[in-house]
RNA sequence: GUGAUUGUAGCUCAGUUGGUUAGAGCGUCGGAUUGUGGUUCCGAAGGUCGGGGGUUCGAGACCCCUCAUUCACCCCA
């Protein structure tokens, strides 16, 4: 028991059928991206410290993984730091690089090192792994897959609509009904926040208002005051607490509030043309819903900040996010590149569909059929006709060892492998196949083009 | 990082106020059944009770430490 291995926590082994269903989500993720015009790109899973670190603020950086570095790390170490137990300092000292954290920053550094190869606007996408040094609870892993599509390169509020339109094809495709695409706006959130006098206080003030599902008006008040936002101020937001209506009524509601904030209003006019557009095109699944709590913990969005929640009645987080962010590329040196992405969670998006049985049955479906061994020269005449089934794109293969039909029977029924051919002595003399579909038990002699033409249906 | 929770067979779990040789269901393997599986019946294997220490005549159970797990908070997909 104790000496059982293990994998560290967080992590996941993914069986046959789990990466099937993994692949599908992918997939489809991937003809959508293709769709809309997304190119794929790969960035390697370590980057440099300095690309991430202070990237996605001080809990961020916690959170990131570290690579020691390699040969005697601490002989160049600070004994200072070292002496007083200095981590943070230290770790700056022993450890260079570090496992990506998400997929956004590096692709910030992608667009800044390449930006003489790339042709603006820039729309890519990417899926890959990425890590967090979090603790794990549910939804929630170390090792994680992020599905990216991001442009950069126009300031055009035409990308948030596609966007949000890019969501809508996905969980459409996927069968996930019910999914809401929240949307607000930074600018809205710091209009609010100068409005009431605690501009210096934006980040709290928000990460308190995103709670507000969660934690209630008064737990949201109480956390507000705690952070040292004034009672006088929290007056003044009272109307946001009960923000209820259609988008357009909320966005007469945060005209009149914001009235006095130039950037505030200037939020209200995007959110109002991407809304407006969104509403005017259409969507298939998906409903889309102003919620001016939405705040979302990355201090980069400059303006639209997307969430994707799941159907109700399902436990998880968001499966989705986004926004856009005016000048990721400028922490490295490129001004005035404007970029707008969104994100789905792969593992997210997995534990939804497979709580509301919404994988389809030909996901898992692998080998089609089981030729039963009988003996040697009963294989060869076998391996004959596999070998044409296969040229002909069958999924067929021979059970490898001369075992009872029963055994080998049960393996197919374990595989779920939907078809057995027996090929013994009165088979090869007739220069027949008797092909048995394991469901019915109903079973057929038939040529090997009938074979064929069964397999392939 | 904070606060809880649970560790007994491959899996899911029983196990009485501390008392002989730690059980069940499912799964695995063998047989009934040498050209017919998914049903049924019979049988078998499988355990350092997470690990270490302590209390006791005696610990799976009680105490301490430790490791792991799951959940919530912080934060986030």
């Amino acid at each position: 028991m104790a000496q059982k291995p293990g994998i560290p926590k967080g992590t996941r082994d993914f069986s046959p059928t789990e990466v099937a269903k993994r692949q599908y989500i992918i997939s489809t993720i991937k003809h959508h991206f293709e769709t809309f015009g997304f190119q794929p790109i790969e960035t390697p899973s370590f980057e440099n410290s300095e690309t991430l670190m202070g990237k996605y603020g001080e809990e961020g950086d916690r959170l990131i993984f570290k690579i020691l570095n390699s040969g005697d790390y601490l002989a160049k170490a600070n004994e200072t730091f070292l002496a007083n137990k200095d981590s943070v300092k230290l770790t700056s000292q022993i450890s260079e690089k570090a496992l990506r954290y998400d997929l956004t920053v590096p692709f910030a550094r992608y667009v800044v090192q390449h930006q003489n190869d790339i042709e603006f606007p820039f729309r890519r996408y990417q899926i890959q792994p990425v890590w967090r040094a979090d603790r794990p609870q549910k939804g929630r892993f170390r090792e994680f897959y992020q599905c990216d599509a991001d442009v950069v390169g126009s300031t055009s509020l035409w990308q948030e609509v596609e966007l949000v339109q890019l969501y809508d094809s996905v969980f459409a495709t996927l069968g996930l009904a019910g999914v809401t695409i929240k949307i607000n706006n930074r600018k809205v959130l710091s209009g609010i926040a100068e409005v009431i006098g605690a501009k210096d206080k934006l980040i709290d003030f928000t990460v308190a208002l995103d709670k507000l599902d969660k934690i209630g008006e008064d737990g949201v008040k109480k956390e507000m005051l705690e952070k040292g936002i004034t009672d006088e101020a929290i007056t003044k937001v009272q109307p946001l607490f009960n923000f209820t209506g259609s988008i357009n009524e909320k966005l007469d509601k945060l005209s009149q509030l914001l009235a006095s904030s130039e950037e505030g209003m200037k939020g209200v006019e995007e959110l109002r043309f991407i809304c407006d557009t969104v509403q005017e095109v259409g969507l298939n699944q998906s409903v889309l819903d102003l919620d001016v709590t939405l705040a979302r913990g990355l201090n980069y969005y400059t303006g639209a900040i997307f969430e994707v929640t799941a159907p109700e009645g399902v436990a998880t987080g968001s499966i989705g996010g986004g926004g856009r962010y005016d000048d990721l590329t400028g922490i490295f040196g490129l001004k005035n590149m404007s970029g707008v992405g969104i994100s789905f969670g792969l593992d997210r998006i997995y534990l939804v569909l497979e709580d509301l049985g919404l994988f389809p049955d030909t996901v898992t479906e692998a080998t089609k059929a089981l030729f039963i061994n009988f003996g040697d020269a009963e294989a060869l005449y076998s391996m004959k006709a596999i070998q044409k089934l296969r040229n002909a794109g069958c999924k067929v293969e021979l059970y490898p060892d001369t075992v009872k039909i029963g055994k080998q029977f049960q393996h197919a029924d374990k595989r779920g492998i939907p078809y057995a051919v027996l090929t013994g002595a009165e088979e090869m003399s007739g220069n027949k196949f008797t092909l048995k579909n394991l469901a019915t038990g109903e079973q057929t002699a038939v040529s090997l083009d009938e074979l064929i033409a069964q397999l392939n249906k």
